[in-house]
DNA sequence: TGACTTAATTCACATCGTGACCTAAGATGG
DNA sequence: CCATCTTAGGTCACGATGTGAATTAAGTCA
């Protein structure tokens, strides 16, 4: 709508191209060039050229061949796992987590650094992700200079910009330049989200979300989130804090959220919401841990329990009633712990409620299915971010 | 994410690149070859080439000189008003209209046709519409091969696709297939959309919402609905039925919704669900026509109704603050005749109650406006469904 | 009138994607 | 073992495109 600096130079094209060729390859397995003539749209001589530059470059690699049936046989090609590396990392609550992965999303190396609680500053986080970069590229092997980039999952909201900037209450952040703090120790590319939105890309990558172009990952663990996908491309909005659907209303006037405002979608079905609940309706929660808690309310039969239960997924199918009438997605996908502890016993009743709260037009043009992955992919998440930037 | 026939040709950069322009003076008034040099990006050989083509095909036309001081004089550019004409339609409740305006967007003619209560059958509407476009190119003197096309903003849910279909549950249309209707009675290209997102996209290109890329325009009538734009352009959803604000649940459990659900957002803000409180509250609703029993209900200072305005005006920042947090947008526009008559009077408390609705970081970094265009603006919404495609 | 200034156009050049044509590499049948 | 056929992939000339440098156009100012 309005004017800005769009695209434009011939070689523009090249650029766009060869992403088209590498997304193909990338997503769509080995192919040979006949292959991607037909995927890409591409014709098969600017296929042939592009290819043998990947090829020169050793972004591609052949990949055996195919038998013919009376013909040349069709050569297959890849992308080259070893062409370059990603980190991810995961900032959470108790430990701070470096993963290597080459292309192919194979972990290389790992390292683990333990947070004490209420010791979450930004200048331990910041050095524990330096020394963690530097313990996976020694242990794997790997010269920084194969290094695409390092992605960071972090809690809390992230304001994207020339200079991101990270609010997280949980660990007292407010306004942390995270970049800044890191680019001190490295020269790598560096790639800053949610740790939540991360975990929700490794979901549409290589999980329960593949192949959708609208989609929507709706992650409940202590806190709730969401992912937004729309074409393909994760929704940001204007500086990058938009999908914060656990902090929207279902309930005017209704519980109080550690947000400050009434009636959040959290306050009802992110894990402290559901124990806090369940404490206020006489029940004696089963232990300090949320996890264990909540796998023992689940599993709890008492009329307290259920009744605490039957209302989290009314909420719950409410608040993705919400994101269907919303986003008219294609397919929806429930993950975190919380949501995949409470979705492996509830899923049923879970749609039931998304449709009792939903149009039925868009209900119906859409599906919601468990997440496949643990919540141990806010790393590998993370990691795609740079991959992503790669393939572009 | 995945791979689809993508832009690819040398033909398509030159294609972009013109529309790029195209835009450029469209939105950004008359201006030099040298001003869209820096606006665009693109170099002066560049944009001296594809206006020369611009300007032989009549698409722009010169538009005077700008006072040089020692200097060749900029010859000024805009886009030819007369190049291309649109037509407009608003399906309403009560009519049917038809509006035919000139590229800049000034009405050359209309056409109204009444609809009496319950008789909204899609062939007389199909009907109406194909006498209108007749009407309005006979009075208007516009040969059929000036003519862009047709934008149609309908009520309901459009479901987009090869062949659109309408759902309008106050019509009693389901799946009317419009576009197959008129196509019997025209060649015009034909764009069809939701009528509350036609009026949405007026404010958003010559109301409220000029230059915003990330915007939401809040619209509240008797219905309620949102017309969504990310990246300067409406978002649809994987079908087309995104946006629909109205029905999600703001109150889990709460009132009933003519869609059938429990405590939707239009059950408590939409005219209907305003007055329906009042009622129930014991109020007495002043008149049949529902806005002039708003405005008196607005007027009214007993308790009763003061209550009843406070709790919309809850119910309804509740609702913006959801569109907040999770689109993260950098401007707000509160449409539709009920919410500019209630916004006139309680834009403060509105702004406040979406402030308690909303995370402070995304609230503080978007403004909540009204509308400034009225509910006329459907049709003229419509047309710019017909430019929009012509600019690219 | 002549020097200066700024806008717009022209031109040679490099890059790109494409269709037509050619080469590579296998199978098949004698 | 060889000729023929079939399919995959590469090469090449061509037209389209954007760009920087040079050129032309059209003013102001002293």
């Amino acid at each position: 709508m309005m004017s800005g600096p769009q695209r434009r130079t011939v070689r523009d094209l090249r650029r766009g191209n060869r992403a088209v060729l590498l997304r193909a390859l990338y997503f769509g397995g080995p192919a040979s060039r006949q292959e991607l003539t037909g995927s890409t749209g591409l014709s098969a001589a600017t296929v042939s050229n592009v290819t043998g530059d990947l090829l020169a470059e050793g972004v591609i690699v052949e990949a055996g061949q195919v038998e013919s049936d009376g013909g040349r046989p069709r050569v297959l090609l890849r992308v080259n796992p070893e062409h370059g590396y990603a980190i991810g990392v995961d900032v959470g609550e108790t430990h701070v987590r470096v993963e290597l992965f080459d292309l192919a999303m194979t972990e290389r190396a790992k390292a683990d650094y333990a947070l004490r609680p209420a010791r979450h500053e930004a200048e331990l986080v910041a050095r524990h992700i330096l020394a963690g970069i530097d313990v996976v590229l020694a242990e794997a092997g790997v010269g920084s200079e194969r290094m695409l980039g390092v992605g960071i999952g972090v809690p809390g909201i992230v304001e994207q910009g020339p200079g991101p900037v990270i609010h997280a209450q949980t660990f007292g952040w407010e306004s942390v330049p995270l970049e800044a703090l890191l680019r001190q120790g490295t020269d790598l590319p560096l790639f800053i989200d949610n740790g939540a939105k991360t975990m929700g890309q490794a979901e549409l990558w290589f999980g329960a979300g593949r192949g959708a172009r609208h989609a929507v990952v709706a992650l409940v663990g202590s806190g709730v989130g969401a992912n937004i996908v729309t074409d393909s491309d994760t929704y940001r909005g204007a500086t990058g804090s938009a999908g914060e659907w656990g902090h929207t209303t279902v309930a005017v006037g209704g519980r109080r959220c550690r947000c400050g405002s009434l009636g959040c979608l959290e306050a009802y079905v992110g894990a402290e919401g559901v124990l806090g609940r369940y404490a206020e309706a006489g029940g004696t929660v089963a232990s300090d841990d949320e996890q264990t808690a909540l796998a023992a309310l689940l599993e709890d039969d008492s009329p307290a329990a259920r009744r605490v239960v039957e209302e989290t997924v009314t909420f719950l199918g409410a608040g993705l009633g919400n994101l269907i009438n919303l986003f008219n997605p294609e397919r929806i996908v429930v993950g975190g712990w919380a949501g995949l502890l409470l979705g492996r016993r509830h899923l049923a009743a879970l749609r039931e409620a998304a449709r009792r709260h939903a149009l039925a037009l868009p209900y119906g043009q859409t599906t919601i299915e468990l997440g496949e992955l643990g919540p141990d992919a806010v790393a590998l998440g993370a990691a795609t971010l740079v991959v992503e930037s790669f393939l572009r």
